[in-house]
DNA sequence: AGCGCTCGATTGGTAAGACCAATCCGGGGG
DNA sequence: CCCCCGGATTGGTCTTACCAATCGAGCGCT
C-alpha cells in the first residue's frame, strides 16, 4: 500500500532502502543526519496527518518501514522528539502524541529545519524584560550567598580579558544567571539561561567577536558593578533600571559594528 | 555476577548484559530507559570531569565501552544531549561540549532526573509578565488577520465546554498564543508557547481538572473578550491590564480548590 | 452466564557486528 | 617549504536477534 506512496516534496526519500546499493544522498541542504530528517517527517505527519494529543503513533517497526529507514534510526528520531516534549514513549505500549502544534523548542527547531533561530535583537528585547524583572525581584530577597557569588563573578570578569573565543564569556553569563536564580522564580531563571545558551547559535558568533575589545569589556564591568550595588542596597527599582541601562548599552555596542 | 539478583518486584534489573562493569545499579525511581541513564551519566561526567565548552568527548565506541553499554544506546543518549543543546556532534570528528553548566532544558531535566518541573504558581507569575507584555505590544501592531484569528479562538471557546480531558483547552491556548505571536517577537511567542505546553506535566493535571466548571469557563470567556476589545482599540496599557487581571483571576480560581 | 486468569501476540528496549563516508593527520613527493 | 595523498579515526546507518513489559483474547472455573 504505502510502499511507493512517499512522494514527499522537498524532503524526498533519503534512501531507497534495503537492497538498493545506491546511496544517492542528494540531500538538498547540508549533510543533515538521518534522525533529524526522520524527526522532521514525523513532526509533519503529526501536524498534517490529523493527529491529536493522546493519539498513538504507528509502532516503531512500522514507522521505520513506512519511512524507508531502519529501526535504530527511527528510534533516534523518536528520542529526539521525546526530549523535545513532542511525543511520549510508553514501554511496550506505544508512542503517543503530547503536543500537536509546531515545535516550541529553539534547539530542536534549529536542528530540524536549519532555522537560524531568533535574531540578537529579539533576544535582547527579551533579556531586557526578563532580566530587568529578575533584578527587581532579586533586590528584595538577595541572600549573603547570592551576594558573594555575584561579587566573585564580577571579580572573575575583571580578571579575564573579556569574551573568550569558543566559550562565550563565562563570568558575564554567571553574573546574569546568578541574578536570575536569586529572583526566586525557577522558570525565570531557566528562561534567562536559555537565552544565554542561545548565543552558541551561528548567528551570534559574529556579535560576540565584535564586542571583544578591551574598552567594551571595561564598560561591561562598570555596568555590572552598578547593578550589584543596587542589589546590595535592596533597591529593586534601581536594580531594574541599572539592568535596563546595561542591556541597552549591550544593544548599542552591538549596533556600533 | 548479578545474574540471580532479580528478586525485585516489577522493575528490577533492566538487562543482564554481558559481563559489564556496572551491574544493576540501584535505580532510585522507576524503570527509566537506558539512554536516559547514560545521558545523565555523561552529563555528570561533563560537570564533574573538568570538561569545558569546546572540549571533545571520548569517541562513541569508547564511551560505550567505558559505560558498559552498547553503541546504539550510547548514540541515543548523545542525541538526547544534542537535542537539549548540551553537546554538539560533528560528523567524523567527534562529540563536543557546548555548555558546561547544569541542564537548562525543562524537558530533559524532567526526563533525566524525574524533576517534577516548576509549579503552577511560578509559571503563572511568568505568564503574567510575558503575556502582559505581549498584549501591550500586540495592541499597537495587530493586523486584521490577527484580529480575525482571535475572534475565531474566542468563538471556539464559547462553543466548546471548557477544558477537555487529555488535550487541555485548545481554544484558550490558541487565543493566548495568537496574542504572543502578534507581539512581533518570536522569542516571546516561543516562551509563551513553552509555558502552555508545560501544562502537560503531571503536576498540572489536577489544576486543569479543578477549573473545568461551567461558571469558571464563562469567566474565562468574559476576560478574554475584555482583552480582545482593548487589543482592537489599540489600547496597549489597557490590554496589559486586562491580561494581568485575567491571569490574576486564573490564579485565584486555582487557589479556590 | 459471568468473572478471573493465563497465554501469546504486540511493541518497545537493548545488544552485536558490519560496512560506509567524511574527516583528520602525518608522511612522502614536488 | 608547500602540496598531495593515503590510512587511521570517528561518526552514520543497516541488519539481525533476543529480551521484557503490556494488553487483549480466549479458556476455564465458579
Amino acid at each position: 500500500m504505502a510502499a511507493t506512496g512517499h512522494c514527499a516534496i522537498g524532503t524526498d526519500l533519503v534512501r531507497t532502502v534495503t537492497e538498493s546499493g545506491t546511496p544517492p544522498e542528494a540531500r538538498s541542504s547540508g549533510p543533515r543526519r538521518l534522525y533529524q530528517d526522520i524527526a522532521r517527517r514525523i513532526e509533519i505527519m503529526l501536524r498534517d496527518g490529523g493527529y491529536a494529543p493522546g493519539d498513538r503513533l504507528p509502532p516503531e517497526r512500522e514507522l521505520a518501514q513506512r519511512l524507508g529507514v531502519s529501526r535504530p534510526s527511527t528510534r533516534e528520531a523518536v528520542i529526539a522528539l521525546e526530549v523535545a516534549g513532542i511525543v511520549e514513549v510508553r514501554t511496550s505500549s506505544g508512542i503517543y502524541v503530547r503536543i500537536a502544534g509546531p515545535t516550541s523548542d529553539i534547539r530542536l527547531r534549529h536542528l530540524l529545519s536549519g532555522d537560524p533561530g531568533p535574531g540578537p535583537y529579539e533576544a535582547l528585547e527579551m533579556r531586557r524584560l526578563l532580566e530587568g524583572e529578575a533584578a527587581y525581584r532579586a533586590a528584595t530577597r538577595l541572600t549573603e550567598n547570592d551576594s558573594a557569588a555575584l561579587r566573585e563573578a564580577l571579580a572573575a570578569m575583571r580578571d579575564d580579558g573579556g569574551p573568550v573565543a569558543d566559550r562565550g564569556n563565562p563570568a558575564d553569563q554567571a553574573f546574569h544567571e546568578q541574578i536570575a536564580a536569586a529572583s526566586g522564580n525557577s522558570v525565570l531563571a531557566m528562561m534567562v539561561r536559555e537565552l544565554w545558551n542561545a548565543r552558541a547559535l551561528p548567528l551570534w558568533r559574529r556579535w560576540i567577536e565584535r564586542t571583544r575589545t578591551a574598552d567594551m569589556h571595561l564598560e561591561r564591568v562598570r555596568e555590572h558593578k552598578q547593578i550589584l550595588e543596587c542589589l546590595n542596597a535592596g533597591d529593586g527599582d534601581g536594580a531594574r533600571e541599572a539592568m535596563h541601562a546595561h542591556i541597552d548599552a549591550v544593544a548599542r555596542r552591538f549596533a556600533q559594528g
